[in-house]
RNA sequence: GGUCCCAUCGUCUAGUGGCCUAGGACGCUGGCCUCUCACGCCGGAAACACGGGUUCGAACCCCGUUGGGACCA
């Protein structure tokens, strides 16, 4: 594939501010920053805001949010289509002039008429060209139509699935400029791709169809044809292109979900991408060896449970003190912390300690909870299996031995356990889980010294203690105890 | 309906005519490790949609069928 080696190369992610940054938006422009960076090329973000009912602000800065979150930058841009506008004009005209497009005025009326009377016949309802040697005055309400070249095929070598060719039959004359001024979709994109100097088109296979009308466009108008690369698309779990109903499609809801932007990047790019039998790339890494040849061109199914073991990943190999920020966006209010809240050192340990078991940000937070907070709650499942009459012995026990120790050390506690274990013919696994439940107020935990530690000493010995009476309570069975 | 795209384990994929009794990863699963759960390690089940060609030889090239999808209306 001829691709140039050089900064020579521009790409461009052109977004519609229609709605959030969706998952497939996010590949792409991914795919498009990859390249760039790869190629040492340059990367234009063009916001296609001419659909003045459908875009919004709130999409503009949503976009921009999640592209910022991904951490994709771009070294152009934002451009907007409707600062443009004047633009889009000048050029239909240019085009008008030089015979490339003519006036219309078939009302809609008539259009629609004509239509159904072709879907009627079996024939495909296309524009027929009834305007086109007519002289409609410009004082007449009309839009402009471009003249497509007729009984010519129309082809195309796309970088990913290779030539691909078209019947310049089934295309209409196009309308480029609508009655009220506006550009439509295809002549805007061309006319910024032109502009904008774009090399290389890299968008979503939904595109596909609209190429064989854009080029003619760009031949009319005298510019160079970019490449195009068109990437296959993400799918839902039923195989129908991703949307709101498969749930989660915005990128800043993964984030929210407790996602690492590097987790969801890594996840995005091995969909339709492949570099051998690697799995796991930095960002470094996907610089060095993105390129579009080992772009496949068949459809993927996204899959959660892929992007949570990625997730997990990069949650287990980050650094304490750089997931403590994260952590802290993750975590509820504390209603009553504990006074090792206070201390930033806590924070690190406890992510150090609790990251290889989260596989989500959210998780890590359940985890840390109990240790930030007195209000740690006691799974009730958890309670009613562990948390009985038969336990209330160890628990005692322990409690006694424990208030005994005065080095609250790794060590201390060890020799702690070993001997209480000896006295009561109990191994370590029997002591430690009414341990954990009275401590963390789950079966599911770091070991049990490090728990220990994590609590510090007054608020271990204070959940032991309760934890003990609990057990010693008749299990209620779900009905709180009456008081 | 028209045009176009796609087709390797459930999923993401490696594979670009002999290296394929098809490799890796997620998930599932058996075991080891072990104070719980994870992690980690070792093992297992699991795929070239079908039918024709081309070729000494096809997952790979061509044609058709089937199945999925997108776009336009």
């Amino acid at each position: 594939m001829p691709l140039p080696k050089d900064s020579s190369l521009r790409v461009r992610f052109a977004p519609s501010p229609t709605g959030h940054l969706h998952l497939g938006g996010a590949r792409t422009a991914l795919f498009n920053f990859l390249l760039a960076r790869h190629f040492g090329g340059t990367l234009v973000l063009r916001i296609e805001d001419t659909d003045r009912e459908r875009s919004t602000q709130e999409s503009i800065s949503a976009i921009l949010d999640g592209l910022g979150w991904l951490d994709l930058g771009w070294d152009e841009g934002p451009f907007f289509q409707t600062a443009r506008l004047e633009r889009y004009r000048e050029l239909a005209l240019h085009l008008l002039e030089k015979g490339h497009a003519y006036r219309c005025d078939c009302t809609s009326d008539i259009l629609e008429a004509k239509r159904s009377e072709a879907l009627k016949k079996g024939l495909p309802p296309r524009y027929d060209g009834h305007c086109r040697d007519r002289s409609v005055s410009p004082d007449r309400p009309h839009v402009l139509r471009f003249r497509t070249p007729e009984n010519q095929s129309i082809v195309f070598d796309d970088l990913i699935r290779g030539p691909l060719s078209f019947d310049s039959a089934v295309l209409d004359d196009l309308i480029i400029i609508r009655s009220d001024g506006m550009p439509t979709y295809n002549f805007a994109v061309v006319v910024d791709d032109v502009d904008m100097k774009i090399t290389h088109v890299i968008r979503g296979d939904d595109h596909i169809n609209n190429t064989p009308r854009q080029i003619p466009i760009f031949k009319a108008l005298g510019a160079p044809l970019p490449d195009f690369a068109h990437l296959p698309m993400i799918y839902g779990p039923d195989r129908t292109r991703l949307s709101k109903r498969h749930g989660a499609t915005s990128v800043m809801v993964y984030r929210d979900m407790g996602f690492l932007p590097q987790a969801l990047v890594n996840y995005l790019v091995r969909l339709g991408w492949s570099h051998k039998d690697q799995e796991i790339f930095s960002r470094e890494e996907l610089i060095a060896f993105f390129d579009l040849d080992h772009v496949g061109s068949s459809p993927s199914v996204f899959n959660p449970e892929k992007l949570l073991w990625l997730n997990a990943h990069y949650i287990k190999n980050t650094p304490g003190a750089d997931l403590v920020p994260l952590l802290k966006e993750a975590i509820p209010p504390l209603p009553d912390p504990l006074p090792q809240a206070a201390d930033s050192g806590h924070w690190v340990k406890l992510a150090d300690e609790l990251k290889g078991r989260a596989k989500t940000l959210v998780e890590l937070a359940q985890f840390a909870h109990p240790f930030l907070d007195r209000s740690r709650t006691i799974d009730p499942e958890s309670r009613k299996k562990i948390l009985i009459p038969s336990n209330a012995r160890v628990l005692e026990n322990l409690s006694l031995a424990l208030r005994a120790l005065d080095r609250w050390t790794e060590d201390g506690l060890r020799n702690v356990f070993a001997q209480v274990g000896e006295s009561l013919h109990l191994k370590l696994g029997e002591l430690a889980q009414p341990v954990r439940v009275a401590i963390t107020g789950k079966t599911v935990s770091p070991g049990i010294f490090e728990v220990l530690l994590l609590a510090g000493r007054e608020t271990s010995l204070a959940r032991i203690e309760e934890a003990l009476r609990l057990s010693r309570e008749p299990v209620t069975d779900g009905e709180p105890p009456p008081s």
